[in-house]
RNA sequence: GCGAUCGUGGUGGAACGGUAGACACGCUACCUUGAGGGGGUAGUGCCUUACGGGUGUGAGAGUUCAAAUCUCUCCGAUCGCACCA
């Protein structure tokens, strides 16, 4: 029968439908792998890097129900989100119809890749179900202090008309539309993430093994943890009285403490206090006010491109040297670090080099290096050293004087030991229409009240206009007015709604649940006791510090709120790298896609999948290439065609290896590696490519044989091993042949490895020379007199210094002369 | 600037300190079919006149009997962060 990959997989596909065969147990008396990828957006079509991902982690849940294993391997939609809103507005459609409709779509592609997923647990983030239960969660976090409202300098993208959190600003720009987005002081809720800013930080040492150092690393320098000192420094007599009395003193924060001396002058952001203060009150020049506005209004680019000050004619008191120094504006400065003030020492800080360069401002160097010299008029010594014109310090290392400088400000009770991070506050609300309410009534009498829990959830109206001006919920006709929860009187609902990320920091606990009681409870601690962590988490990079974050930063909160008992949600994370064609990513724009569907209908999913995971080891970038898809189409095809060399059974042939020719015992030899390299490689190293290659190197050697038992036995252990991969053509062999009996863990018989002799190489000093054949018993004594023989015109004449045997491996004359 | 990852044939990539280039794509020759395509056999890092030999994993040094692999310096690429005090 030729190889027809239509009917094979649309058979396949049936089946497995019909069969449940992909539901988890609840038994949960089973060992357990719960396998995730994460969760697409339904942009409308899947594209090759979901083909890639899904392939992936079906290959880890294929391989582990083989291994007998309870395995859940769920799919759901992360559906809510601006895309769908954007549609509504371009085609006029609605967000929901849009959204829905490309649910359906994609999971019909989902289906004819034959990916292995539970159907029953399939869900939609966007489903009512999914709400009402994050609603709940919103009210419990907002009960807890975790979630907060204030009004504050936000993010705000013009174009999307919605606020975006500081993981969403890329660059200074949009993470979605590439448009620069400004500040804009609003109203704003917060989930109080800096709470678990060391937790986060910490715990990372619990995934060191099994995430990539690269996600451990930018989650830490994102959440940018840093020890130093921090004190007040008051204004002289003269600036409090030009400051009217109203301020005494700023804060600042320094992790060089041991520059303390060298400080030459201070610096605010153009934002803080004190100037705002100064120029409410007029006591800047008019031409200086719109300096700062200026400032103020730039761009976050613009502001990195050119230092700019102004002196704001103010001076405090050098905590421990009896001067002043003066108090200027520095565009550099940021109000969303610290304190929003800094001090300054030219002689050690890049930038405050720069600047005091430019505006002329005294250069006071305090440290030395350990060695040679430095030129403190031509750059800034940033290393460390020893200190000088340092009062009591001099003459001491940095390192050790800054504990001790600390300390001394601490003893003296004029600063202390603090700890800072760049890591801020989650802003989560959106000015948007297709997003989940956040369940909050304004009310004149009570303020601001959480709905109650058996009103959930707040569903979104779905009879709405949509413009692409403003929040149409700010303008639907009903919705927004309702009762007070606490009072009964008269109430408006918040009409902003959450981040999409908030449905995606806990879908994957969502999961764990029983769908049969998904309309009663969210999930029970019991389900997830059971199933998490996640076993093996696919995904892309990309989310390295916002989803990854955030599912973290969650799973910490509903372990304090009582709901589970663990601390990190994923073992295991493997981030696969990006789909190039050309050497670019696949992208619209540039016109180098390459469409699933297509490639299905030309050459079967097993063809797409069995490329896919061939061309390259998971995390690195695949290269598309049409002749290698190709290429592993015709192994497919002779996969299924050689298939004709074997009998029918309902068990794996024994074999008596000893009484079988070269070629026979080489190629079960072959089979029983590829074995070996598949269990290698599903639990240790991920590299599907070479255990494909493994596959075929035992095909090529059943090949060159015709033993009819060594044919069935390889197949039986062949179609399980590439099951995973190419599930519906495995299966077909499987079912015609096995009775689908070799979907089973597979015994490695070790007498096929054993062998009468073995070719071990010769090398001289290191270098590789010749081989010998020795007998696999052979001591050392009579492998090195064999060596010495077949290396003879090598070490002729020479003397042998030094012989190494590797067993079975080599043997190494090291000689001289 | 800081950090992470990584540099291996024409290409994708193997090699978990022990014979570098498995497996595949491409290419060449031949056979079959004989439009194309498909199938098969052999070859394919580079240099060298074959046998053989030499050389070779970005560059250089080191550790080791033995280095693509470990260490250091430099060069280059990719990604992330970036005036974070």
């Amino acid at each position: 029968m030729e190889y027809n990959s239509q009917q094979i997989e649309k058979k396949w596909q049936n089946f497995w439908k019909e069969n449940r065969s992909f539901e988890p147990s609840e038994d949960f008396s089973k060992e357990k792998k719960y396998i995730l990828s994460m969760f697409p957006f339904p942009s409308g079509r899947l594209h090759m890097g979901h083909v890639r991902n899904y392939s992936i982690s079906d290959a880890f849940a294929r391989y582990y129900r083989q291994q007998n294993f309870n395995v859940l391997h769920p799919i759901g939609f992360d559906s809510f989100g601006m895309p769908a809103e954007n549609a509504a507005i371009k085609n006029g459609s609605h967000p929901k119809g849009w959204t829905y409709d490309n649910i359906d779509y994609m999971k019909n592609e989902f289906y004819s890749l034959g990916f292995s997923f539970s159907r029953e647990r399939e869900l939609a983030t966007s489903d009512e179900l999914y709400t009402k239960f994050e609603q709940g969660f919103i009210i419990d976090m907002f009960n807890k202090g975790l979630l907060y409202r204030e009004k504050g300098l936000l993010n705000w993208c013009p174009n999307d008309q919605t606020v975006l959190a500081n993981e969403q600003v890329v660059d200074g720009c949009c993470w979605r539309c590439d448009t620069p987005i400004v500040k804009k002081d609003m109203n704003q809720y917060y989930f109080k993430i800096t709470k678990y800013a060391d937790e986060l930080i910490d715990d990372l040492k619990k995934l060191e093994d099994g995430w990539p150092k690269q996600v451990l690393t930018m989650q830490d320098n994102w959440i940018g943890k840093s020890n130093g000192l921090e004190f007040d420094l008051f204004f002289d007599d003269n600036s409090l009285s030009i400051l009217d009395n109203k301020f005494k003193s700023f804060d600042v924060f320094t992790t060089r403490p041991d520059t303390i001396y060298g400080v030459s002058y201070t610096a605010l952001a153009p934002e803080h206090d004190i100037v705002t203060y100064m120029i409410e009150n007029k006591l800047l020049s008019d031409e200086v006010i719109s300096r700062i506005k200026v400032m103020k209004n730039a761009s976050n680019i613009d502001r990195q491109k050119e230092k700019e000050g102004i002196d704001l004619g103010i001076r405090v008191k050098h905590p421990l040297l009896n001067k002043t120094v003066p108090v200027w504006i520095a565009n550099f400065v940021l109000m969303d670090y610290g304190s929003g003030a800094v001090m300054a020492v030219p002689a050690h800080d890049e930038r405050d080099f720069d600047f005091a360069k430019k505006y002329d401002l005294e250069i006071n160097a305090v440290i030395n290096p350990k060695e040679g010299e430095h030129d403190f008029t031509a750059s800034a010594y940033t290393e460390r050293g020893v200190l000088f014109n340092s009062g009591e310090f001099d003459g001491m290392d940095s390192k050790k004087s800054q504990y001790n400088i600390i300390k001394y400000f601490e003893d003296n009770k004029i600063g202390k030991k603090t700890t800072n991070y760049k890591l801020k506050d989650w802003g989560v609300s959106r000015q948007r229409y297709w997003g989940a309410p956040i369940p909050f009534v304004h009310c004149d009498k009570c303020g601001l009240v959480m709905e109650k829990k058996e009103n959930l959830p707040i569903a979104l109206p779905e009879d709405i206009e949509i413009t692409g001006e403003g929040n149409p919920l700010e303008k639907h006709p009903t919705w927004k007015h309702c009762s007070c929860p606490e009072c009964g009187g008269d109430a408006v609902r918040e009409t902003d709604t959450m981040d999409t990320f908030v449905e995606s920091s806990w879908y994957f606990l969502r999961f764990c649940a029983d769908a049969s009681n998904w309309e009663n409870e969210a999930f029970s601690k019991e389900q997830l006791k059971y199933w998490m962590g996640v076993d093996h988490y696919v995904g892309g990079i990309e989310h390295a510090v916002l989803h990854l974050l955030y599912a973290r930063f969650f799973t910490k909160v509903f372990r304090d709120l009582g709901y589970l008992d663990f601390d990190e949600p994923f073992d295991r994370l493997l981030t696969q790298g990006m789909v190039l064609k050309d050497g670019a990513k696949m992208s619209k724009s540039k016109g180098n896609t390459v469409d699933p569907d297509a490639i299905i209908e030309k050459y079967g999913a097993d063809t797409a999948r069995l490329f896919i995971l061939f061309a390259a080891p998971p995390t690195q970038e695949l290269e598309w290439n049409d002749s290698a898809v190709e290429g592993a189409y015709k192994f497919i095809k002779r996969f299924y065609d050689r298939s004709s060399n074997i009998t029918a059974t309902d068990a794996i042939p024994n074999i008596e290896h000893g009484s079988l020719s070269k070629e026979e015992k080489f190629a079960r030899k072959k089979v029983y590696e590829a074995l070996a390299r598949s269990n290698d490689v599903f639990n240790e190293r991920y590299t599907f490519n070479t255990m494909i290659a493994g596959v075929m190197e035992a095909m090529n050697a059943l090949n060159v044989q015709s033993n009819t038992d060594v044919w069935t036995e390889g197949y039986w252990i062949l179609s399980s091993i590439m099951e995973p991969v190419i599930p519906h053509v495995a299966s077909e062999i499987s079912e015609k042949y096995f009775n689908l009996n070799n979907f089973a863990p597979q015994n490695i018989i070790d007498e096929v490895f054993v062998e009468d002799s073995v070719t071990m190489a010769v090398s001289i000093n290191g270098k590789a020379r010749t081989e010998i054949e020795v007998a696999v018993d052979a001591d050392k004594d009579s492998i090195i007199a064999q060596a010495k023989e077949a290396g003879a015109k090598w070490i002729d004449g020479k003397e042998i210094i030094k012989e190494i045997v590797v067993p079975k491996k080599l043997v190494n004359l090291v000689v001289k002369g």
